[in-house]
DNA sequence: GCCAACGTTGGC
DNA sequence: GCCAACGTTGGC
């Protein structure tokens, strides 16, 4: 079982709105380093879904439902790809980005070392640590 | 609105 | 192969 992170703008595509639908294709991904996580996502996989820009926090956990597959979105024979995500949970209490950076245990979390990125892996113990802030 | 970080493109 | 120019993301 791996964990990850993805983000999302609110007002591209919210959590409510991901919720409402019952699930999405994370679609539209046009970053190799990020396709290459998505390439690596298996079925049963934790994923954190983080708000970004007007938002700035972790707001849920989404499952992955599907291993990557070609993304319908992008050109044929594109090396562009997909996976489909479930809503799991909503945290209880969403996770500030300022609460991440105050935390200790998540000074080497992806979200702050790299910002752009938007799908990155989380070490088991930064998902747990996150997921306990949200309860 | 600004800027840092980073990726891509194209000229040389 | 290098680098300047430019575009995008996302935090502040």
């Amino acid at each position: 079982m791996n964990y990850w992170l993805v983000k999302s703008e609110p007002e591209a595509y919210s959590w409510d709105t991901f919720v409402r639908d019952g699930g999405t294709d994370w679609t539209g991904v046009r970053n190799y380093q990020a396709r290459n996580f998505l390439q690596q996502m298996q079925p049963g996989d934790l994923v954190l879904y983080y708000h970004s820009v007007s938002d700035k926090q972790v707001v849920g956990v989404a499952q992955v439902a599907t291993p990557a597959a070609p993304d319908a979105t992008a050109e044929a024979g594109s090396p562009w790809v997909a996976v489909h995500l479930q809503p799991q949970q909503p945290l209880a209490q969403p996770v500030s980005l300022v609460r991440i950076k105050q935390d200790e245990r998540l000074s080497q979390i992806g979200l702050l070392r790299q910002s752009r990125l938007s799908v990155m892996p989380l070490k088991a113990a930064e998902f747990d640590t996150i997921l306990e802030l949200g309860a």
